[in-house]
DNA sequence: ATGAAAGCGCTAACAG
DNA sequence: CTGTTAGCGCTTTCAT
């Protein structure tokens, strides 16, 4: 800097001022400036530049995610990053793989970093930790798992709803047994989606069999086998309710390798590439990752911007989507597992049903 | 810092000093001071000390890609991020949307940030612009697309060869009239993909046809297009090879659309999740985007750590995986769309092919 | 083994 | 409109 203003032949304030777009400066100045910069490579130094500056305008956010590979986390992502990138603030990410140590270093790294904000899908289970930083200027948003032992703005999909319609939905189809895989986790998304799966289960006037529950489906293979098995049972479901995309994936290999998938009825929580073009279609409740993610960087950004109204939770709506698997009617008879495709599905390999919204 | 110091009742050089564990400081200072720190939340201004630091322990590097949202550049990101926070290192990821100048943009705010290195999948077609940081000793690592007009490292597919051993694939199960489905842009990757098609087709004797030549399947929606048309030709392809990943989803959607799935054989380059689930099963060339971005982090922090060997390219090999659709054997007839799935996949919905891997 | 002082590159307060 | 002066919070000499 020191050179670029020798070289401009002008004060480093001056300099400074033409970084920062300072309207005082006279246009002549400037160019000159410019120019001198460009010729000598010039670049200002954002780190001296955040060490310094008091006004409160953001440079860096971070972003806390379980991991960017699944592109439900990455749809996230995307929209915080989109969010920030047009206001000029970058995003220093990071994967947490659900590790709540691994949470609590990287906070640590981020305070350490004077990030203006920080989104985050928490591992942990307390993040009363983070209550002095947010005293101190830092706000926090959680997005998709709201925050525990801590007030902190969230966004959440309205998951026992969610849950709740797309049983309904298997309900109307005539099924009496409809199984639920789940994920053993306590936060909330987890113990609300099976929530709604009793409710409706309730509301149908049916009976809740716990043999036909399974709340530890927390991998694809987990939840393959557990779904096997509730195949095998001498009484088993005529239709699943899976309450993430990995059980989704799961149940999905299991009926392929019994050969079971027009015959046994399939909802999932969270949409998945290509869910459309396997057949049957995979009907699912489709969350609206790019959508959380949005209003988690549109909320944080406005307490960065001072906003000090209570702290709130925003409820980003989730909406069934009929491809075909959720609507496979109930079999009259309750068990056999004879494959027996239905006739129409095999006479005509390629149904031409394109996404169906319901709801 | 201060405050801490004075809690501990030592000088701030020494805060600084246990902070960056040094091993000089007595055991029972170091614990004062620890305690001092929790006790007031001190975390280290990392922006301070990036200013002052001039050891060159990394603390920051960039890293610039097309699109999270796409599980191939969502692998290379966690792949990246995995490498560098097992040395300490935080990531400053962007998305680029392939815009020029928004790599410009990017790239110059990370040179503001003083990021230690940058891995980038770049959108522009002159790099020369990073030569000066270059030499002043940011190191640049490119993936997936090589540099133009620059000298650096970068790490890549190994493109023609994988092309050239699916195209051989398909004539090997007699297809004489095999498509190509590629994007248009010049970054090496597509141009190689059509060498390695050119060679097969060349190799197995048969006559380059310009007609079932596309070059401009950029987006999903227009793979879909071309491949439409291409189909309705008079004397249709008997098998598709699609050079990325929208490609094929585009070719799948066409032939789902036509019905003709099951009759004209298709390999596409780069994998995607449910290839394996759909009926028929999509053979692929398998690109391993964990591996260019662990290679890609190493390279640069090789570098980063001072290495000065010559600028080199690192090859990562593709691998074909054969899941049916790539063996669907050239039809007699050469031409007529009337819909004629072979019967044994009709009468057995569930073929339990798993991934056979060839090659 | 510890501390005092200097200064990294910038911006904020004041002058002019 | 522009320059001067004084730090931001840390690490680095250089003393002790």
């Amino acid at each position: 800097m020191r050179s670029v203003a020798a070289l401009a032949g002008v004060g480093k304030t001056t300099v400074s001022r033409v970084f920062n777009l300072d309207p005082t400066v006279s246009p002549e100045i400037v160019s000159r400036v410019r120019k001198a910069a460009l010729a000598l490579n010039y670049h200002p130094n954002q780190a001296a530049r955040d060490l310094r500056r008091r006004d409160g305008r953001p440079s860096t956010i971070g972003l806390l995610i379980p991991d960017v590979s699944n592109v439900f986390w990455a749809s996230i992502f995307r929209a915080v990053e989109d969010f920030a990138s047009a206001r000029g603030v970058r995003v220093l990410a990071s994967n947490l793989d659900d590790d709540a140590d691994r949470e609590r270093e990287l906070v640590g790294n981020l305070i350490s970093r004077r990030v203006d904000g920080l989104i985050m899908v928490p591992a942990g289970f307390d993040h009363s930790y983070l209550h002095f930083q947010q005293r101190l200027g830092m706000p926090v948003v959680f997005v998709d798992r709201p925050p525990l032992l801590l007030a902190a703005d969230s966004v959440v999909s309205d998951c026992r709803e969610g849950a709740y319609e797309a049983v309904r939905h298997l309900v109307s189809y005539g099924h009496r047994r409809v199984a639920f895989l789940g994920e053993s986790t306590a936060h909330a998304p987890a113990p609300l989606r099976y929530e709604g799966y009793v409710q409706a289960v309730h509301e149908a006037g049916l009976r809740m069999d716990p043999s036909i529950v399974k709340r530890d489906a927390d991998t694809e293979d987990t939840a393959a086998a557990e779904c096997k098995k509730l195949l095998s049972q001498r009484n088993p479901p005529t239709a699943f309710f899976t309450a993430h995309n990995r059980a989704t994936l799961g149940a999905l290999e299991a009926f392929s390798d019994l050969g079971c998938e027009h015959r046994v009825a399939l909802i999932g929580f969270d949409d998945f590439p290509l869910f459309d073009r396997l057949r049957p279609g995979v009907s699912v409740v489709a969350q609206d990752p790019r959508g959380l993610g949005e209003v988690g960087a549109r909320v944080l950004f406005q307490r960065i911007g001072g906003d000090s109204s209570p702290v709130a939770q925003h409820v980003v709506k989730t909406r069934l989507i009929a491809r075909g698997s959720g609507e496979i009617p109930a079999q009259r008879s309750s068990a056999g597992t004879k494959p027996r495709p239905p006739a129409a599905q095999v006479r005509t390999p390629r149904p031409r049903l394109r996404d169906a919204e319901l709801g």
